[in-house]
DNA sequence: GGCTGTGGTACTCG
DNA sequence: TCACGAGTACCACAGCC
């Protein structure tokens, strides 16, 4: 145990200046909070815990006690140059926010910096307790989260409200050395750059018109019943004859039980190997039942996951929707997202239309321009890429032009589709087998596996630094990879060939996005336009009518000098659009 | 009989 | 259909009370 007994609860306002004056003092603090629940839309910040380094004494800022007249001494406190130390940071800085404090950088965040130390492992976890006992040797005490924190508290609450701030100072400076030797300092620090633009796109949400929605939804669940009596009648032939005690007609079969599907399909005589999207596909043609599975498959998905459930993510304080996001979500370094997903929803008009702003503002939406192939193009130092963009060319268009040998303006809209798909699959090595099933399902293009190796290499002749890339990472036996940025992914067992090239170009993307919202949160920062959302190369505003304009040239220029950070050699540019909805790109 | 957790499958997105 | 990275819903099954 690691006994935080001296503790000072500051209940009044005299109280709390001797407190912050003395706390002025250290260059780096710990902060910790405690609140009556985990919604800061809902809950209230009850304490607020502060300890300077080197000092085992905390101070609990009782928030109940003290009221509003605390907030602008808390607030000139936190918006000092010291060092604040938080544990997963997130949390505690949307209560403060909610209260009315806002935390100046710079702020340590223990739980990311771990995640960072780790990415690419599975670990045990990131909570407090665990880094205290990995890092520190502490056990510390647990249990006390989930307490009621709307009461009198008990003097067991509040040591241990007192242990966690006393830890975090110490955890700090057992972290930074970790993350110099790592060389992950700079991603640490974008990474806690980021924090506030998390906290805005949390505390913000995405207002959903939820009339229309449920118009929706109320479609597509006839769209659903149609599609599964069609399936059902189809696949009911399949037990005519067979022995029931109450016939045929009356016997359903479970239409999302793989097995029962597949059963039912080979009792039709369908050879069909398995179940998934691309071993019925090819049989569609000659089967309708298989074609009847595969409709049936796609509206219950759109009905099941997303249209039926993200009502009840509306917030009752808001009725907007608060999606979750993770900062450190994808071993890539990316955003995953989730209660609800907003990264994954349908990209039909009628989902996101039903994504709209509040009365007297509007969306300003903007998205990277080919992000990866250009990431790609400065990863490999390709001459002909690099040139490619520079000039401004189109290089889906050159790519068909350099693999049919055409003149680049007789490349017709088809073979420009399909030399995307190439330039997409093969900078991440699809092999030859994958490169012809894409053409075969895609565009309805036959070819033999000679011929589709032939296309590939065409391929790599033309982008030659491409092709040194890909052997240089292949040959390199390497446990290990990083972005341009330096964030560092790792494996304990031989790397996929392809996740080492994938990685770091996912990952710089992740790391010009993750730049591009540090620095719009700080430009954007008292002006009311509001950061809403981000889905991996696509940030999402909402701004007064007054202020698109603005905000839709600040946002623009903003993304483009993130990129201008990392890539030297290929220009970035970010496409934007004023909106009244997120189905206007 | 009903509950919970886990693994597999299939879909959505960039 | 796929190369990479995610989350959610559903079914089937094991283990438990």
């Amino acid at each position: 145990m690691t006994g935080a007994k001296d503790y000072v609860l500051v209940s009044d306002v005299q109280a709390l200046t001797a407190a912050l004056s003395d706390l002025s003092q250290s260059r780096v603090i710990g902060v910790d909070t405690e609140t009556t629940g985990l919604d800061p839309l809902s809950d209230k910040l009850r304490l607020v815990q502060l300890t300077a380094e080197g000092s085992d004494r905390v101070f609990i800022l009782d928030m109940f006690r003290l009221g509003d007249q605390a907030v602008p001494a808390l607030r000139a406190f936190f918006d000092r140059d010291q060092v604040k130390v938080f544990h997963n940071a997130k949390f505690d800085l949307k209560f403060l926010r909610r209260a009315g404090v806002t935390v100046a950088q710079p702020v340590f965040d223990t739980m990311l910096a771990s995640q960072l130390l780790t990415a690419g492992y599975q670990v045990a976890g990131h909570g407090l307790e665990d880094l205290a006992k990995q890092y520190l040797g502490l056990n510390l005490q647990k249990g006390y989260q989930m307490s009621d924190w709307s009461r009198d508290l008990t003097d067991d609450q509040l040591e241990y409200a007192a242990q966690d701030a006393t830890v975090l100072p110490k955890l700090r400076a057992a972290l930074i050395p970790l993350l110099v030797r790592h060389g992950l300092i700079n991603t640490a620090k974008l990474e806690f750059d980021c924090l506030d633009a998390v906290v805005d796109m949390e505390l913000n949400g995405m207002r959903l018109a939820i009339d229309r929605w449920k118009h929706l939804t109320q479609q597509l669940q006839l769209d659903m019943e149609r599609a599964a009596s069609e399936l059902q009648s189809m696949l009911r032939e399949a037990i005519v004859g067979e022995v029931s005690l109450f016939g045929a007609e009356y016997q359903t079969i479970n239409l999302d039980s793989t097995q029962q599907v597949l059963d039912a399909l080979r009792s039709l005589g369908v050879p069909a190997e398995g179940t998934s999207r691309a071993q019925l596909a090819p049989l569609a043609g000659d089967y309708p039942v298989v074609a009847a599975l595969l409709n049936y498959r796609e509206v219950a998905k759109k009905v099941q996951a997303f249209a039926e459930s993200l009502p009840s993510y509306a917030h009752p304080v808001t009725g907007r929707i608060h999606p979750t996001y993770h900062q450190l979500g994808a071993s890539t370094g990316r955003f995953s997202c989730s209660d609800p997903n907003l990264q994954q929803v349908p990209r039909g008009a009628e989902f996101r239309s039903c994504f709209i702003p509040d009365e007297g503002y509007k969306m300003v939406i903007a998205d990277y321009s080919q992000i990866e192939l250009r990431v790609a193009a400065e990863i490999s130092k390709d001459v002909r890429m690099i040139a490619a963009y520079q000039q401004g060319q189109d290089l889906h268009r050159l790519t068909a032009s350099l693999v049919t040998g055409k003149p680049i303006d007789e490349v017709t809209g088809g073979e420009r589709q399909a030399a995307k798909a190439v330039n997409f699959g093969l900078i991440y090595a699809m092999g030859a087998a994958g490169l012809r099933a894409y053409a075969r399902n895609t565009y309805g293009v036959e070819m033999t596996l000679e011929q589709a190796e032939t296309f590939r290499s065409r391929f790599f002749d033309a982008y030659r630094g491409l092709e040194r890339w890909h052997r240089a990472v292949s040959t390199s036996r390497e446990m290990s990879t990083r972005t341009l940025g330096g964030r560092l992914r790792q494996w304990r067992t031989d790397p996929p060939l392809t996740g080492l090239l994938n990685t770091p170009v996912q990952g710089t993307a992740a790391d010009i996005v993750k730049k591009a919202l540090a620095m719009l949160a700080n430009a954007l920062s008292g002006t009311g336009v509001r950061i809403i959302g981000s889905v991996h190369d696509e940030i999402i505003l909402e701004a007064p009518e007054a202020k698109a304009e603005w905000a839709s040239s600040t946002l623009k220029s903003t993304m483009e000098q993130a990129g201008r950070h990392y890539l030297t050699l290929v220009p970035v540019i970010a496409e934007v659009a004023i909106a009244d909805s997120w189905a206007e790109k």
